[in-house]
DNA sequence: AGCTTATAGAAAATGTTTTTCTATAAGGCG
DNA sequence: CGCCTTATAGAAAAACATTTTCTATAAGCT
C-alpha cells in the first residue's frame, strides 16, 4: 500500500496528513519493521529531527481506528507494525523486529462454530529471519 | 491442570506457593477468564479482601517465566490467562473474556522455512461465545 | 524448633501514555 | 489565491500503570 491510499483513508475519516505525520508514516512503512511509541520516535528523530513523541502516539491511535496498524505484544512492550490490506497472518523476527506478512489463510471459522461466533483471528509466526540466523549481530 | 502440578512447577524454580498466591492462582485458574492486573486483583479482593496489588504484578511475572499464563493485549490492555500445558490455541470472548483452548493444531511450521527459523507460533480467535451471543447484558 | 531466604505489602520511584492548552497549518470554499 | 474553519503539533502537566525499595513475615528445608 502506498502513502496516497493512506492519504484517502485518512481523509475518509476527516483526519488530515500533515507533514508531520507524513514522516512518521513513511519511516514506519518503508521500514518492514515493528515499533515501539518510543521506538519510532527515536527514529523519526534521528532522521529528520523532527516531529514529536505525542504526535507519534497520536497516529498510531488514528491508523489504529483505520486498521492500517497491527499491534504485537513482545516482553511486555507493545510494537506496531504497519498492515497492508487484506487478510494475512505475521513472521515476526525477534531479532531486527522486521514483519513478513503471510498471505493464503485458508482456515475456515465455520469450523469453529461450536465455541462462538468468531468475528476475527490472528495468527502471528516468531522466529529469527534469513538475515538474522547466525549473525552475531542482527541486522 | 490442577494446584499441585503449579505448585510443583513453582517449586521446581525455587519459586514459593504462598497463602497469597495460592488465593490469586485458584481465582485465575478456576474462572477461566482473562484478567488485566488491576481486574484480577479487585476479584480477589471482593473474594477474599486481602492480597495486594504487587503481589498480583509479582505472581504474573512468575508465571510468565514458567509460561503458565499467556499475554493478550486487548485495546491497549494487557491480559493474562491461566496456561494449560501443551501448545494450543485459544478462542477469546470480547465480552465476558473467557477462554477456551483450542487443542489438535496441524500447522507445520517447516512449510514456512522459507521466511526464517520459526521458534513459536501463536492463533487467536476472537468472538463471542455461546452465553454472550444475543444477551443484552454479557455474562 | 530453628534457620535461611523468598515473599507480602505499603510507599516511593519510575516509566509510559494521555490530556491540556495555544499556536499553527491543512484543506475546503469562494 | 486568500480567507475561514477546524484538526493537529508540541511542550508541559496530569494521569496512569508498573516496578522498586524497604522491613516484617512466613515458607519450607534441616
Amino acid at each position: 500500500m502506498d502513502l496516497e491510499t493512506v492519504k484517502s483513508k485518512l481523509h475518509a475519516m476527516n483526519f488530515r496528513l500533515t507533514q508531520e505525520r507524513e514522516l512518521v508514516l513513511r519511516t514506519l512503512m518503508e521500514s518492514g519493521e515493528m515499533f515501539t511509541a518510543m521506538q519510532l520516535y527515536d527514529r523519526v528523530k534521528e532522521q529528520y529531527n523532527k516531529v514529536g513523541l505525542t504526535t507519534v502516539y497520536r497516529l498510531f491511535e488514528v491508523l489504529t481506528k483505520l486498521r492500517l496498524v497491527t499491534p504485537f505484544l513482545i516482553d511486555g512492550e507493545i510494537y506496531y507494525t504497519f498492515c497492508q490490506g487484506g487478510h494475512h497472518h505475521h513472521f515476526v523476527c525477534l531479532d531486527c523486529h522486521r514483519v513478513k506478512n503471510i498471505y493464503g489463510c485458508e482456515m475456515d471459522t465455520r469450523d469453529f462454530a461450536d465455541l462462538g461466533k468468531v468475528e476475527y483471528h490472528r495468527m502471528d509466526l516468531f522466529g529469527h529471519c534469513e538475515n538474522c540466523q547466525g549473525s552475531v549481530q542482527p541486522c
